[in-house]
DNA sequence: CGTCGATATTTATACGACAATAGTCGAATG
DNA sequence: CATTCGACTATTGTCGTATAAATATCGACG
């Protein structure tokens, strides 16, 4: 009946990863998709997936409409489903941004992430000097003294980066900034891996602090050229510009 | 049974919007949820949504999987399908854009989308600068072209300008940055109603051909330069700093 | 009064059936 | 021989129902 396409597919491993196994096959289906396995061969349809997944229809059809929302794929009748180019994929998804992640950990992949981060976090700072409230502040301020903290090993250094960082976007007050927490959240644990291993930083909780006191002196130029110099020294680091 | 609240739900009205079932329940849904229907009413049960809205519960059950795959709910047994917070949302969706804007088209939105704008496509035109290719300063120099067409009232100088920033963006070969294509073009599309009631603008035709200029010239700084000048004077003129 | 269990509610999963749609291919016709 | 129209078919779209699992609520009991 369905021609035999039981060959690469992944085994019958009923979702074991997610909540649920709606979840499980987003969760898998997406991963192909983005690891490009279905590429140079068609998307299979509806049946063919359940029928080698071993689940019902229900959870496929689910799946794939949620693939649909993420940009990922599109379905059409009698067409079947067919995966949409990489330009359509909605890249700030927090799963299409872990597939992406774990399809290709390459050092292109982390100057795009700075090359973004260039252009969002002095916007940020400049905003949150000019429209962050004291709880804001306060948030920023406890950000940087847990990265001094970590500096004497008493906290993780690198969540505290993501904090102070993540804090800043908050206090931007602009929701467009606020959706960048994940990104900027994914670029920093993923930068520590080459940063730490190209060259001893760490130490540039100076630089985070000149940031914070510009942004608590209400001086939005001040923080912009000062969170520049954060993000212009991992750019430089990776070896773009 | 269910108790009466057919009170101000959307009438039966089958989704006449998308080209599915499914996909007008997802407009209709999003829609209510973004325009903030149920802040102070919990979320309607699928079979409650199925009931008022004449469709079997699959239909809703795929629905609402979308509306989960794009941040705006989460579901759990038992305890239903509930709105999650905004800043949960994924922004950058373009369903999501397009509810957002017709909840408020408001002067506040405008400027959280042109700081948005300032900080991306000056750091866009610098990296067009540096990594673009011949078919991409084609792209360029043709929404300029279709822009300067349009001052003779020739073409739709909207879509020339919203042609020329999105190619650019393109231009940036960093996917990210491409994303904001939607972004940009509804903030150009819903801009123009305000900036051209405010002031008789439309002559910044030079502005950007200076950016076009300086980024086949190869000169990241100029184009950064330039960029920052277009969108500054959007956002003076809509009132920010 | 507190803790535990029964119960009910709601989503999660499943299966089967039919409808709608749109490619494909063949036949009829000019 | 070419062209157009129609039947066929594969695939998603929609529906209804049934069962399972999870969990909030409430009542009973210690």
């Amino acid at each position: 009946m369905t021609t035999d396409t039981t060959d690469v597919e992944t085994p019958p491993a009923i979702g074991i990863i997610g909540r649920n196994l709606t979840h499980g096959m987003l969760d898998t289906l997406g991963r192909a998709i983005v690891t490009g396995r279905y590429e140079h061969r068609p998307f299979p349809t509806e049946a063919e997936i359940a029928k080698t997944h071993g689940v019902s229809r229900s959870v496929t059809r689910e799946a794939v409409k949620m693939l649909t929302a993420k940009g990922l794929v599109s379905a059409r009748p009698r067409q079947g489903t067919i995966v949409q180019p990489a330009s359509a994929w909605n890249l700030f998804d927090t799963d299409v941004l872990r597939w992406t992640l774990e399809r290709k950990f390459s050092v292109e992949l982390l100057r795009h992430f700075n090359q973004l981060r260039v252009a969002i976090e002095p916007e940020a700072a400049a905003l949150a000097a000019r429209f962050g409230d004291p709880a804001d502040f306060a948030a920023i301020r406890g950000g940087l003294e847990r990265m001094e903290a970590g500096e004497a090993g008493l906290t993780d250094p690198l969540e505290a980066d993501i904090a102070f960082h993540v804090a800043i976007l908050r206090a931007s007050k602009n929701p467009f900034y606020a959706q960048f927490q994940s990104v900027v959240s994914t670029a920093l644990r993923t930068s520590i891996r080459f940063t730490n291993r190209i060259k001893g930083r760490s130490a540039n909780v100076a630089d985070h602090a000149a940031v914070a006191d510009a942004i608590v002196a209400r001086d939005p130029a001040g923080a912009r050229v000062a969170m520049t110099r954060i993000i212009g020294d991992v750019l430089t680091l990776i070896g773009d510009e």
